[in-house]
DNA sequence: TCAGTGATGTTATAATATAACATGACTGTT
DNA sequence: AACAGTCATGTTATATTATAACATCACTGA
């Protein structure tokens, strides 16, 4: 790994929430990280590697969640609209129809997202904590 | 619906890809549309009410090809890299099984994003057409 | 007549992503 | 040692996508 991809890399691990290219560079800034490109270059080696993926949803970056991604070709996340975080699973039932349906219709799959954006547990609970009066 | 939505949806309805913010923009400027905030504002009221899907891989927006989604929450989209276009399924057997996923963790999913990206099984004929010499 | 609501229009700007070009570090060869 | 090849790097400029802030207009119901 590149000196610029482990400061990115080490940067989404700590994080707790996807981060945009922009909030990495912000944060890198005194690392020696000075412009998007820099950025934008370690993110794409780390997702073609699958260290990383992105999040369509929120045009941001996560570290990966599971080793090698639990063997599975397809990551689902779950976004908290409020506390941001990022959850990653995989499910092989999901994966194996999902496969059947792009066989059925003779296409060849490059890339596959699967994200579900609302409220976690969390953010549910501290939500009717603090309900309307 | 407002004439600038009608606009925008019939664009949408006649296209045969994902069309940007920005296409339909320059598709709709001797329309009278002028500003990115008029095509986003139309965009965001015809997503809000179904007739319209954002593909979060493309920052695109296809006009819904199922009638009321196939009563389905989640559209499962087939997006070809080459020639762009986009194809919407539903399948009852994902829904329910990305449902309990966030059931079993107390998730209060609001909005579903499934995209397979990748060639067509037109586009992969194509290819090997045209195979290397 | 007037307040309220929602669509519209306009200018400016924020946020996200890439193009184009120049340099530097390292490798393996001759 | 000199050189070509490759890949990471750095830098400036620019393209693409999305929203903020503010002003106006048209319609509705009291």
């Amino acid at each position: 790994m590149t000196q610029n991809e482990t400061l990115v890399y080490q940067l989404l691990c700590d994080a707790d929430r996807p981060l945009s290219a922009y909030n990495i560079l912000d944060a890198l800034r005194d690392k020696g990280i000075r412009a998007p490109l820099q950025v934008y270059r370690a993110l794409a080696k780390l997702v073609e590697r699958g260290a990383v993926h992105r999040i369509e949803s929120v045009n941001g970056f996560v570290a990966c969640q599971l080793h090698d991604c639990g063997g599975s070709e397809v990551s689902i996340f779950m976004l908290c609209n409020q506390c941001e975080r990022a959850n990653e699973f995989t499910d092989t039932s999901i994966d194996s129809r999902l496969q059947s349906l792009g066989n059925d219709r003779g296409f060849q799959a490059a890339h596959k997202v699967i994200e579900i954006t609302g409220l976690c547990a969390d953010c549910q609970t501290a939500q009717t904590t603090v309900q309307k009066h």
